[in-house]
RNA sequence: GCGGAUGUGGUGAAAUUGGUAGACACGCCAGAUUUAGGUUCUGGUGCCGCAAGGUAUGGGAGUUCGAGUCUCCCCAUCCGCACCA
């Protein structure tokens, strides 16, 4: 801030000496205003009690060895100008950036190179941190975090343990993909057609030990608590539907001397069970396997089953199973023998891992019996079970006390006749699994449990925290599929804090979801050695105002993160029960062609090229612009000029600018629409129209031979969020000494911006045939005569009868003949 | 199959409670200035038509003085989940 306009002077003279710079020189002006911001700590934020604050976020990006993706921008920008917007407002605003560093690239990387992942890892933050400075966001730098750091990931292991001693934290054997070649655990994803990604070989289901965390506890309050919170509705039934609440009943059927239960949200129907089903992998398969007349045959279809992966099981609907002869089940509200079967359509991990089958009234059970030729029972009235199952309401028939109810009073009587006699009872199931917390992986944080063979797991005590990663020979994951830390040597011995002997670290870490599910506490408190972060400044913070980012998060960091919170706050250690007020989410920003952008595709735009060529501040308003923020949009290097001719413009439109020039009515008008406009379409995330306000406003401006300087100030500070760099400039060249993101928001005129005049638009029968011009709010009859006044109209209306005008004020005028 | 979204000019897209469809841009056309190079400025631009006029928001019905917007049916594209009992 070189220079001052002291009042005194002519500001025509003071206008010249900037005149020598005449074009636009982007690379100047934003290199300038970023070394101000930064020597004067423009955006660092503090606690400050007098003023209402506000906690913008952002997902922090995995900071990958490609650099920054255009797609960052267009969420970081969003929220940028809503930061920046609200503390023009008045507000204290958090708005900050970290670093999510844990992943499988960094791993990858490692054992393609042998370059430690922290070292890698540590170049890509400041690659990242590079691009994000030039495109001068607002960011609060010095609360940058990364959750690679053990001075984080030593809470994050500390709230492990929370999770570990409230009994969240549980081990347990579940069924993974396993690749025996590769002798590795397989994600879904690494499996194509029931085969090894890498190898080929074909996948088998493995039971392994894995540590799980029972998000199920909380599944109805992450429903029931989504109705409070201003998520976009995609975002809230998302994730209703993923958890997948079903109320029904759990039955028991006697099977043998054994009692089978299953869950059913239709217990009225089971008058109508005419055989159940097994999953291959239930218990009673096993333990009763000696009873069963067809032992080889049932062996085979579940060894058969054990081969196929989940996604073999679900891309065949074809009903296959075998029946397990020999035993028989029997229907407690009937008291008929039935027979049971074991097939894959019924799935272990939900509900019981067995169902009672009602071929007339559920069209998997209707399938399965066509192919085994069992009997098909209507209890309900309606549809035609000859053709398929009918799965709607109706009146039961065939079903005892149940007759001629309906669905719900059915349930209901069921439910209770199942209560009193002691073999059923009410039972609400979810989707939700339990989450899978452990990876077999090297860049992750240790799981800070170690195994004693007397006392079992122990978490190690809290003074140990951060158990840091230990270095490892190698990072390919071992023979048995075990985490590169199994090979850590002297790390893996430990003592157990219980009874002091010897124990065995786990070596198994994190998923790379662990550190993201609770980053945006810790920016309240970054530098905290003694707490993940105080009381007074997670109460003075939370919660999140507004979380913008990806909907691919929902299912997962979105809903961890929400749990992790409930979990927290159950502990008395956060404030409140949910971590985000508002939600939105933007669309990603695809190729020209609207492919993705991806490397194998040769299409990738690098967001470092953009701002070299057209500056940070054409870039950012030009991802604004590109469309309806929450919807996918394509890239157009010809569109980007659009934008940076307008910027352009608004640089030079600083030449007609003269001080002493009062605004006339109609200028003021431009001007208050204009900030009206923007101010609602910024709180909206309209930034396309937005931008299309100031758009507008510029070419009213630039149609005048003089502007009035509180006209173009106006435009400086509306401009502001968008363009931070231009927008410094020319409020210095507007003679201030002040930083314009420090300014006070316009305020916009309602009044001011109204029309005097308005056109009215005159149909006849819904046809527009002319317009008129009328002072605004004029009386109704006038408005009559005017329109039929018209000569267009006079024409069309000869030789025919009006019958009735119909005149909205201000708008329009529809005469009916 | 279930769930969610989307469908408007040559292109990206706008459009309070139903009230002049196409704001704002891109592209294109014409002109001016300039002309060492993605310049700037002015005007035009949904489609058919010389015009008057007609016609137009995926298709079809309906409600209404009036429908991109509301109701019903259908079609297409994209995304998510996917045998969840």
């Amino acid at each position: 801030m070189s220079k001052k306009f002291d009042g005194k002077a002519d500001f025509a003279e003071w206008k010249k000496s900037w005149a020598l710079e005449e074009r636009y020189n982007f690379k100047k002006i934003e290199k300038k205003w970023q070394e101000i911001w930064e020597d004067e700590k423009a955006y660092k934020v503090e606690i400050d009690k007098n003023k209402e604050k506000f906690y913008a976020l952002v997902e922090f990006p995995y900071p990958s060895g490609a650099g920054l993706h255009v797609g960052h921008p267009r969420s970081y920008t969003a929220l940028d100008v809503i930061a920046r917007k609200k503390r023009m407002q008045g507000f204290n605003v958090l708005y900050p950036m970290g670093f999510d560093a844990f992943g499988l690239p960094a791993e990858n990387y490692a054992i393609k190179t042998g370059v430690h992942p922290a070292i890698s890892t540590k170049a890509n933050i400041e690659t990242f941190t590079r691009q994000l400075k030039s495109l001068g966001f607002s960011f609060d730098w010095d609360r940058c975090i990364t959750t690679c750091d053990p001075e984080y990931y030593k809470w994050t292991q500390w709230m492990f343990i929370k999770f570990f001693e409230k009994g969240l934290a549980y081990k347990d054997k579940i069924a993974i993909n396993w690749c025996p070649s590769c002798k590795v655990g397989l994600a879904n994803e690494e499996v194509v057609n029931g085969h090894c990604e890498r190898c080929g070989a074909e996948v088998v289901r493995r039971d392994k030990e894995q540590w799980m965390i029972a998000i199920t506890k909380y599944a109805d309050r992450l429903i029931e608590d989504l109705a409070d919170l201003d998520f976009i509705d995609r975002v809230k039934t998302q994730q209703i539907n993923w958890i997948g609440r079903s109320e029904g009943a759990e039955l028991d059927f006697a099977f043998g001397d054994d009692k089978l239960t299953v869950f059913t949200t239709r217990p009225d129907t089971a008058f109508g069970v005419t055989y159940m089903v097994l999953a291959p992998e239930h218990e009673f398969v096993q333990k009763y396997m000696s009873r069963f007349e067809n032992p080889d045959e049932v062996k085979a279809y579940v060894e058969a089953t054990a081969k196929k992966s989940d996604l073999q099981r679900t891309m065949d609907d074809s009903k296959t199973g075998v029946e397990l002869k020999g035993m028989k089940a029997k229907n407690p509200f009937t008291g008929t023998e039935i027979p049971v079967f074991i097939s894959d359509y019924v799935l272990t991990g939900y509900g019981t891992g067995a169902i009672m089958a009602v071929p007339a009234h559920d069209q998997r059970d209707y399938d399965f019996a066509k192919v085994f030729k069992l009997p098909i029972v209507q209890v309900l009235e309606g549809g035609d079970i000859s053709e398929k199952a009918w799965e709607e309401d109706g009146a039961h028939i065939n079903s005892g006390f149940l007759n001629g109810m309906n669905k719900e009073q059915g349930m209901k009587a069921a439910i209770d006749y199942a209560v009193k006699n002691g073999f059923g009872r009410a039972k609400v199931n979810f989707k939700l699994r339990d989450w899978v917390f452990s990876r077999q992986r090297y860049w992750g944080e240790p799981i800070p449990m170690v195994y004693c063979e007397h006392c079992g797991w122990q978490p190690i005590p809290e003074s140990e925290l951060p158990l840091t990663l230990p270095p490892v020979p190698d990072y390919h994951p071992n023979d048995e599929g075990e985490s590169p830390l199994s090979k850590a040597g002297d790390w893996l011995n430990a003592t157990c804090p219980k009874c002091g002997g010897k124990a065995r670290r786990e070596t198994d870490t994190m998923p790379n979801w662990a550190g993201s599910s609770w980053y945006f506490l810790r920016y309240c408190d970054p530098h905290n050695d003694k707490e993940f972060a105080s009381k007074e400044t997670l109460d003075y913070w939370m919660n999140v105002d507004w979380y913008n980012g990806g909907m691919e998060h929902t299912t997962l960091h979105l809903l961890y993160s929400r749990f992790w919170h409930k979990f927290l706050y159950d502990c008395g250690l956060v404030p409140t029960k949910e971590p985000y007020n508002k939600r939105t989410s933007h669309g990603m920003i695809l190729a020209e062609n609207g492919e993705k952008m991806s490397k194998s595709r040769g299409n990738v735009i690098n967001p470092d090229d953009i701002v070299n060529a057209y500056g940070a501040d054409t870039f950012r308003l030009y991802e604004m612009f590109i469309g309806p923020f929450d919807q996918a949009a394509m890239w157009s290097d010809e569109s980007l000029m659009g934008v940076y001719r307008f910027v352009g413009k608004v640089y030079t439109l600083f030449a007609k600018v003269v001080s002493d020039l009062k605004p006339d009515e109609a200028d003021l008008r431009a001007m208050h629409k204009c900030i009206l406009e923007v101010t609602e379409r910024i709180d909206q995330m309209k930034f396309n129209t937005a931008v299309s306000s100031l758009m507008t406003y510029v070419n009213y401006l630039s149609s005048k031979p003089q502007i009035a300087a509180e006209l173009y100030r106006t435009l400086i500070l509306l401009m502001a969020p968008f363009t931070p760099h231009l927008a410094e400039e020319m409020w210095a060249r507007l003679g201030y000494d002040t930083l314009v993101v420090k300014e006070k928001w316009p305020q916009g005129d309602a009044k001011l911006a109204e029309d005097t005049n308005v056109t009215y638009a005159v149909q006849i029968c819904g046809k527009v045939r002319g317009t008129i011009e009328l002072p605004k709010n004029a009386l109704r009859e006038d408005v009559e005569q005017a329109a039929l006044q018209v000569p267009n109209v006079r024409r069309q209306l000869e030789g025919k009868e009006v019958r009735k005008i119909i005149v909205v004020p201000n708008k329009i005028v529809n005469i009916v003949a």
